[in-house]
RNA sequence: GGAGAGUUGGCAGAGUGGUCGAAUGCGGCGGUCUUGAAAACCGUUGUGCCGAGAGGUACCGGGGGUUCGAAUCCCUCACUCUCCGCCA
């Protein structure tokens, strides 16, 4: 507050002086003109000093605001009053908990297990050729990984949203516009030869469509879902954490966003909330949705609903979704505003949620329907799979 | 990767040192005319910051420089296009 107080007051006297020097350089092209070289020179000493005065308090408005941009960058968004109170995750509130757990037979298996008897998935390989944390999905596991990301696609298609294939890369614009710089510096693979950072989420590349961008106000919700693979350094995690496909540092998701009237952007996080309950329905998973208290709350985000499936072997909640309202803190970076019915420009809201990410729903899939002999595959998924069992 | 040409308001496109936030056309908005619409005509039409307001100030891809004065000259970076090379 102290720094825009100066702020203020340094733009007024920078106005002023460029005022008076504005005006002098003109009488000076005037005398010129006239052929009164004398008179020229002389108020040439008198524009010498406003322009000295000028670039210093130029200078001092640059450090000022730089201070307060850095300010604004470092300051977390505030929690919507819905968000619980709390520190950790153990604090989050959950909102429901839906579908049956299943009982699973003598000899169920987590799906790392799964996946080599039925030789879907090689960790190993991808070790080989990468490292931990980017496996190869093989045959049915593979296909079944493309059936997912088209049955999201589809899915989200229906409920209005326009598919987009962004760019799996984004510059450091980019990153600070949706809050990942400089926040999360560490989590993203950065390819410092051409200073482009892997996207973390296909959320990066399109909300940044939105980037210094003024909308119509009629143009609102702008609705739109994107594939991408996912890239995340996750320094710092292991155990079980990471054991499978429990934590990997390459994934596929399926994102939805939206950019809204500020008046509707509660409603429409009850609505994207809904569209994932659809999914993990229609998949047959059971499921429950938190409401993530403040202490869990990411940087960028006002209030998140998180949607963990039962895996049904490991007998833990896994996240699967994470839907949030990030209100004005994203597009107060990233200068997204609409102009309003009273030709003003405010900012709009920016949401955003997995719709979904495919490893952990796959470990679910596979440990939740195994039985003796196999693995059974949702009817939903049947038309993009082309088959209804792995065995 | 090499050579060249570009980047101006919602779009198209003038402007090569002063009176240019910027001609003109299209589009948008408002009005006149009309039973209604079209056409025609008139007006209006960028964004940020300071200011109660009047108004001031900044922005012609980004940054820096020259100059009393820069959209215009110089340097640099980014991007776009054309040709060549390479290539899914």
């Amino acid at each position: 507050m102290a720094e825009d107080e100066k702020r203020r007051a340094t733009q007024a006297e920078l106005d002023n002086t460029l005022a008076e020097s504005n005006s002098l350089s003109k009488e000076i092209g005037n005398l010129y003109k006239q052929g009164k070289r004398d008179e020229a020179e002389v108020m040439k000493s008198r524009t010498g000093e406003l322009k000295e005065r000028s670039q210093e308090l130029k200078d001092q408005q640059a450090s000022i605001e730089e201070a307060l941009t850095q300010m604004l960058y470092q300051l977390p968004n505030s929690p919507d009053e819905l968000v619980p109170a709390g520190l950790t995750e153990n604090d989050n509130e959950v909102v429901n908990e839906l579908g049956e757990k299943p009982n699973l037979h003598e000899e169920a298996t987590p799906h790392w297990d799964l996946a080599d008897k039925y030789d879907l998935i090689d960790f190993d390989l991808g070790s080989k050729v990468s490292g931990a944390g980017f496996p190869f999905y093989k045959g049915k596991g593979a296909r079944l990984q493309r059936a997912l990301i088209q049955f999201f696609l589809d899915e989200a298609n229906e409920a209005g949203y326009t598919e987009y294939i962004p760019p799996f890369v984004v510059n450091e614009a980019s990153g600070i516009g949706t809050g990942q710089l400089p926040d999360k510096e560490g989590q993203m693979y950065h390819a410092t030869a051409d200073d482009l950072y892997l996207i973390p989420t296909a959320e990066v590349p399109l909300t940044n469509i939105f980037r210094d961008v003024i909308l119509k106000e009629a143009e609102l919700p702008q609705k739109l879902c994107g594939y991408s693979p996912c890239f995340r350094r996750e320094a710092g995690s292991y155990g079980k954490d990471v054991r499978g496909l429990n934590r990997l540092h390459q994934f596929e998701k399926v994102e939805i966003v939206q950019v809204v009237h500020p008046d509707n952007s509660a409603a429409i996080l009850d609505e994207m909330v809904a569209h994932v309950v659809g999914l993990l329905k229609k998949l047959e998973l059971p499921f429950r949705t938190l409401r993530l208290c403040g202490g869990d709350l990411s940087f960028a985000s006002a209030i998140t609903y998180d949607m963990e499936v039962w895996s049904a072997a490991q007998e833990r909640w896994l996240e699967v979704s994470s839907i949030s309202n990030f209100k004005t803190f994203q597009t107060n970076r990233l200068k997204c505003r609409y102009k309003g019915s009273d030709g003003k420009t405010h900012l709009a809201h920016t949401l955003n949620g997995s719709a979904l990410a495919l490893p952990r729903i796959v470990a679910a899939l596979l440990e939740n329907n195994q039985d003796e002999n196999g693995i059974k595959i949702p009817a939903v998924l049947h038309k993009y799979t082309g088959f209804d069992r792995i065995d």
